[in-house]
DNA sequence: GTGATATGCGGAT
DNA sequence: TCCGCCTATCACT
C-alpha cells in the first residue's frame, strides 16, 4: 500500500512485465468496463510514477491512452509475472481492473482513482503537484517557495502533495524523527538548510523503499544513535521510529512515543527527541 | 459474524 | 474540520 516509493516500484514492476507488450483488459468487478474496453488490445508503452499518482501510457490504433491509477487509502495494484503458456488465476475479490498480457498479469483492487485522460488532463495533474523526491529532475526548491512562507507546521506542509509529493503519514513521522524537529514547528520558522537536510533525507528514505519495497526507516543510514530496544516491525514489514508506536518507548531515548490528529491524520513523534528548535 | 483500522484525498460545511 | 468513499485484514465475539 501506497506511500509514494510503493508507486514507483509498481511502475517498475509493470514496465519489466508488459513493457512493449499487447494486453487484455478487463473489469472483473464491472465498475470500469468501459475503460478496460478501450485498452483491450492496446499496446503497452511505459508506467510512471508522479508522487502517489501512478500513469500508464498505452498505444492502440496509433492513439495514445493514458491510465491514470491512484490507490488512495485502501487500494492495491498485485503485478505479478506469468511462465510462457501459464494462465492468470481466477481473479478474486473485487477487481476494478485487470491486465493481462505475454509475461503477466495486474489486479488492480479499491482504487481511488482509475481512469483514462487526456493529455491536458495529465498536464493539469502533474502541474497540481509538488516536486517528488524519486523524480530525479525535481528539486527541493519549489516545495521552499511554499513552506517558507507558510504558519503551518512543517508535519501538515509535508503531507501537502502540492507541497511535496509522494509523503505519506509514515516518511513524514519518520524523517521529522529522524532529523530531530518538532513536527509544530511552522515552516516560516524553518530554516533553508534545515529543509535542505529534510528532502535529502526523503531522497534517501524512499530511495530505499523502491529497492527493498517497504519503509525500514531505523536501518537506513540513520542519524541517532539506537538502543538495544527492538524497532517496531508490522505488516508494512519495516522497521520505524515512531510511526504507530504510541506510548512504546522511543528507539532512542526511551521517552513514550506521542500520537495526536493533525488534519485528521495520526502523527507521531517524540517529544523528547524532537524538540530542536529549528 | 462484527467492528475497528489503514501508508489518501476531494468535496461539503 | 468533517464526511464519504473504496477494500482487505485483523482482533474480537
Amino acid at each position: 500500500m501506497p506511500e509514494g516509493h510503493t508507486i514507483h516500484r509498481l511502475a517498475a514492476d509493470l514496465v519489466a512485465v508488459f513493457a512493449d507488450r499487447t494486453v487484455r483488459a478487463s473489469s472483473p468487478q464491472g465498475r470500469f468496463s468501459d475503460g478496460s474496453a478501450a485498452l483491450e488490445g492496446a499496446r503497452f508503452i511505459d508506467a510512471q510514477a508522479y508522487g502517489k499518482h501512478l500513469v500508464i501510457t498505452f498505444a492502440r490504433a496509433r492513439r495514445t491512452l493514458l491510465l491514470h491509477v491512484h490507490l488512495g487509502l485502501y487500494g492495491d495494484l498485485a503485478v505479478s509475472s506469468l511462465k510462457p503458456r501459464e494462465g492468470p488465476p481466477e481473479p478474486w475479490g473485487q477487481v476494478r481492473l485487470r491486465l493481462v498480457g505475454a509475461g503477466g498479469f495486474a489486479d488492480l483492487r479499491g482504487p481511488t482513482a482509475c481512469e483514462l485522460l487526456d493529455p491536458g488532463q495529465l498536464d493539469a495533474l502533474i502541474a497540481r503537484l509538488g516536486p517528488d523526491p524519486l523524480r530525479l529532475e525535481d528539486d527541493e526548491r519549489r516545495a521552499w517557495q511554499v513552506i517558507s512562507r507558510s504558519a503551518s507546521p512543517i508535519a501538515v506542509l509535508l503531507m501537502r502533495q502540492d507541497v511535496v509529493a509522494g509523503v505519506g503519514n509514515v516518511y513524514r513521522a519518520e524523517v521529522l524523527f529522524r532529523l530531530g524537529i518538532d513536527p509544530w514547528t511552522p515552516g516560516r520558522e524553518l530554516a533553508r538548510t534545515m529543509w535542505r537536510r529534510i528532502w535529502r533525507d526523503l531522497v534517501t528514505l524512499m530511495a530505499q523503499g523502491v529497492d527493498v519495497g517497504r519503509i525500514d526507516t531505523v536501518r537506513t543510514k540513520h542519524l541517532p544513535e539506537r538502543t538495544g530496544r527492538a524497532p517496531r516491525r508490522d505488516r508494512h514489514g519495516g522497521e520505524v521510529y515512531v510511526y504507530r508506536r504510541e506510548a512504546q518507548p522511543c528507539l532512542v531515548c526511551g521517552e513514550p512515543i506521542r500520537r495526536a490528529e493533525l488534519a485528521a491524520r495520526n502523527l507521531f513523534w517524540c517529544p523528547a527527541c524532537q524538540s530542536r528548535p529549528h
